[in-house]
RNA sequence: GGACGUUUAGCUCAGUUGGUUAGAGCGUUCGAUUCACAUUCGAAAGGUCGCAGGUUCGAAUCCUGCAACGUCCACCA
């Protein structure tokens, strides 16, 4: 043990961080393989960790996601689990590529990808995925995560390939994956399809035209977007709809612009004959509700916007090349002009844009590759239990239903269940293709009309597709792939670990990524991915706002970390934060935790200071407040391990506070100065408390574990386990806690002058009188006074303190503002009159005592007395 | 339009199957202080648990309705 004395007063996390997370990882304790043999005997323990985009730099966000999993694998490794923790990254495609050309516009390219070329290009996003791979993982060390770093993966590297072409090629087999010329979202900036979950919808408000195609066209129709009428081939009506019934059937002719076009009057369920003049124009090329409606009645696709978001030459002259806006207006004009427009109306309306780059996103036709969710198909394998056998009929859908509905998968909280099934229910076909560059590469070749699903060229003349996977579809696999799937001989080594324990994530990603590994797991391996879904709220702003740049509302762990020490910032994203609901954080609650930090460090060195003193040295007989200290660690152990067991974890942290705060250092430490012969019992508590925290604040307990001299890492130490076998006393310890309060609060009261005159007293059992008389010497060290009289039957001068549960009484010394007190027993007495009247009432209720649980009866009771008791003592006093 | 969430002290939030007189932290006010820690300690003030009904011996907790705020989904063309 190094010396003592010469410890700093308070705890510097920046000078010892560093070193402690080197020696953790050359331990080789963040291996499963490597950890101690009580761990190789326990049961596998798995988390993944949601692989950061390799985008840049980690937020708050990814910091709580760190913390999190770090709490739960340290948690789960003391307590004896085989723990692997696997890191990774994954490189976003679309997201990453999108970076990286916005910064190449910066650098002054007008067209990066054009400029530069495919391989240039794509060198210059691997490069900087690289890079921020490389900050990434040192931001995740700082975070003290104790993850396996030599099984780290990436969703882009040679197995993760593999994993995915093994299960395009699966689906391909099995039908679940075709490839046709259906309505997709586009994005017209970056040039490629989207998924459904990648748009997003922005308020805007857009003018509603009524109109008529032409002057003979017998309806007219409504929309915000007449550009797109050019490709209309029917016009809907209700089919209960009598305006309209005659024409039903019909096909007209129309000149739209100076385009003629086909129209034929059909009748769909879909069309609310409420809206507008009741009549729907349908354009099946450019709407994917029209599209389905087109699908129903067998019409026609015209397609009149290109994937440059412009019209068509199909739209004549006029309007060729014109951008969608430009259009919208000239139409506008055109049909004011010639009388055809009915009314035009300012509305709210969604307008669909891109989740990366804000690009306002076009529904048109395009060939591309689907997996068909709907689709009934032969299952491989048993899956899901029993419920599913080897060639059954199932949907993707239906598995993923299964998943979640049969309780496989727990999500936390579990009002998901309701939000997730919504969304399953609504699920359309998945649209993988991307025309981005940076991915996986469609493992498709064509030569003619001929299509192969193979990774390497069938032969001469077979041409890859040149298109990339949808990220999720890669990054669906990843609980099995990054444990070596489908590779036999690494898939052997981890099959243990899979289904992973948890998976714990932002409340965001629940389509994104929970649904689609759900997916991708069920169908590839035939297992639930993970047992439970923990979902964290996101972390806000102090004023509830999203933390974004333009708001410069950014908390940087980064920063902060050098500041305030990790073990603050990670308890900050712990404590005060619900899974689910989003939670605010702010630099005064990473402070709070810091001063928290450095009182651990200061109980810590005191109790080792102590550990050396000979006062505490020398032996003594157990008292009360070690009975009640011991027994308050029993509970606060037994009941933090469940809550940890049950995710509850910032109720656990907070409990573990109050404890360490409150009981052991403002009481415990307090009375052990006075008592004496605590070496022991201070020793254990010490080992008790860093072992508790260590899971939350890896970095100071395990410093301060080093400096006490003991054996190995705690990190690896056992998680423990007390017995409480002094419930009784503790109980008897409360009664003491009340009456020194009471005592401090006439000190503060009246005042240290006139305090320092007056004799404190009791007046209560014989029990009282024994458990003051026994403890004497430290109720006078915390009440700070030494006129503490024990006697049970109190002097007629005396009057009675008026708050808390015990009854205390002083004498009428010199400076006691005597007409204060009085004012404040009177106004007790009547509070514990009208107690009493309404308890009293309760308790003769025969259907109250008949149906009341014992225990509350009996409590009640016993406060009813006690409020009697006092009543009687005022009463004599006033 | 549909779904979900939130509403408890000035602020941030706990409150685990309904059960003693509803809790904590921060902030405020008053006080302490060489003795581990001023990144400290003690005390006080502060709440008709969003509103209105209902169920119950008993409701912050369960049910119904309403309001405000927030989130997600679908969008009416």
């Amino acid at each position: 043990m190094s010396d003592l004395r010469e410890l700093p007063k308070a705890y510097d996390a920046s000078s010892v961080e560093d070193a402690i997370y080197a020696a953790w990882e050359a331990s080789g304790a963040f291996n499963p393989d490597q950890l101690p043999d009580r761990n190789q005997k326990g049961e596998p323990y798995c988390i993944m960790m949601p692989p950061p985009n390799r985008t840049g730099t980690l937020h708050m966000g990814h910091a709580q996601r760190m913390t999190t999993q770090d709490l739960m694998i340290r948690f789960e490794r003391m307590r004896g689990k085989k723990t692997l923790w696997i890191p990774g990254t994954d490189h976003a495609a679309i997201a990453t590529q999108v970076k990286v050309e916005q910064l190449l516009i910066k650098e002054g390219y007008k067209d990066p990808r054009k400029d530069l070329g495919r391989e240039a290009f794509l060198e210059r996003v691997v490069d900087f995925a690289d890079k921020s791979r490389n900050t990434i993982v040192a931001q995740a060390r700082k975070m003290g995560s104790s993850c396996d770093w030599t099984r780290e993966r990436y969703t882009f590297d040679a197995e993760r390939n593999l994993a995915v072409n093994t299960i395009f090629e699966m689906m391909f087999e099995d039908g679940l994956i075709e490839r046709g010329f259906r309505v997709v979202n586009w994005d017209p900036q970056f040039q490629t399809t989207l998924s459904d979950d990648e748009v997003e919808s922005k308020d805007v408000t857009a003018r509603l035209l009524t109109f008529k195609y032409d002057k003979n066209f017998p309806i007219a129709i409504s929309s915000t977007r007449p550009e797109t009428k050019f490709g209309d081939t029917a016009v809907a009506v209700h089919p209960d709809d009598k305006r309209y019934s005659k024409l039903i059937g019909q096909t007209f002719e129309p000149e739209f612009c100076g385009k003629k076009l086909s129209i034929k009057i059909i009748a769909d369920e879909a069309v609310d004959p409420a809206f507008g003049t009741g009549a729907l124009g349908v354009t099946p090329a450019h709407s994917m509700i029209d599209a389905e409606i087109a699908s129903r009645h067998g019409l026609p696709t015209v397609q009149v916007i290109d994937q440059q978001a412009r019209m068509m030459a199909d739209c004549g002259p006029e309007f060729e090349g014109l951008t969608t806006v430009e259009a919208r207006a000239k139409i506008e004009q055109f049909l004011s002009d010639n009388d055809l427009l009915v009314s035009a109306e300012e509305v709210q309306q969604a307008l669909p844009v891109a989740q990366r780059g804000g690009a306002i996103v076009e529904q048109l036709p395009s060939k591309q590759w689907f997996v068909r969710v709907n689709k009934p198909f032969k299952l491989r394998q048993k899956t899901l239990g029993n419920k599913y056998k080897k060639g059954d009929e199932v949907t993707l859908k239906e598995l993923m239903l299964v998943a979640v509905e049969s309780n496989q998968i727990k999500l936390i909280p579990e009002r998901f269940d309701k939000i997730y099934f919504h969304w399953i229910n609504n699920l359309r076909d998945w649209c993988i293709s991307r025309q981005i560059w940076f991915g996986h590469q469609i493992p498709v070749w064509y030569k003619d009309d001929e299509a192969k699903c193979s990774v390497e060229s069938p032969g001469e003349g077979w041409e890859r597709d040149p298109d990339t996977l949808d990220t999720w579809f890669s990054s669906g696999s990843w609980t099995f792939s990054a444990l070596g799937w489908p590779d036999k001989k690494e898939w052997k080594a981890h099959r243990d670990y899979h289904p992973t324990a948890v998976l714990e994530t932002g409340r965001d990603i629940l389509f994104f990524w929970v649904a689609r590994m759900i997916l991708m797991s069920t169908y590839a391996i035939g297992e639930i991915p993970f047992k439970n879904v923990y979902l964290s709220g996101l972390v806000m702003d102090e004023q509830g706002r999203k933390m974004s740049k333009s708001l410069g509302n950014v908390l940087d762990p980064l920063e902060l970390i050098p500041k305030y020490g990790t073990d603050a910032v990670r308890l900050s994203l712990l404590l005060g934060m619900t899974p689910g609901q989003d939670g605010k954080l702010s630099e005064t609650k990473i402070e709070a935790f810091r001063n928290f930090t450095n009182k651990l460090w200061n109980i810590s060195r005191f109790i080792l200071l102590q550990l050396e003193d000979e006062k505490q040295k020398a032996s003594k007989t157990r008292t009360l407040a070690d009975d009640w200290i011991l027994s308050r660690l029993a509970d606060v152990n037994a009941s933090i391990t469940d809550k940890l067991e049950k995710f509850q974890f910032s109720a656990a942290g907070e409990e573990l506070r109050d404890f360490t705060w409150s009981d052991l250092a403002d009481w415990y430490l307090e009375i052990a100065k006075v008592e004496g012969g605590k070496a022991d019992i201070l020793k254990s508590l010490l080992n008790g408390i860093l072992r508790m925290w260590h899971p939350f604040m890896p970095f100071v307990t395990e410093h301060v574990w080093k400096v006490m001299g003991a054996e190995g890492h705690l990190m690896v130490a056992e998680w423990p386990e007390y017995v409480n076998d002094s419930m009784g006393r503790a109980v008897e310890f409360e009664k003491l806690r009340l009456f020194v309060t009471d005592i401090r609060r006439l000190r503060a009261e009246q005042g240290v002058e006139a305090a320092k005159k007056i004799s404190f007293g009791f007046v209560a059992d014989e029990e009282m009188e024994g458990l003051v008389g026994d403890n004497l010497e430290w109720i006078k060290r915390l009440t700070n006074t030494s006129a503490i009289e024990v006697m049970n039957d109190m002097p007629d001068n005396w009057v009675v303190a008026t708050s808390g549960a015990s009854t205390i009484g002083f004498d009428k010394a010199e400076g006691v503002d005597m007409e204060a007190e009085r004012e404040k027993m009177e106004k007790e007495l009547e509070q514990l009159e009208a107690y009493i009247k309404s308890t009293e009432a309760k308790l003769s209720n025969a259907e109250f005592s008949s149906k009341a649980p014992e225990q509350v009866v009996r409590n009640m009771s016993d406060k009813l007395e006690e409020a009697k008791e006092k009543v009687k003592v005022i009463k004599s006093r006033l």
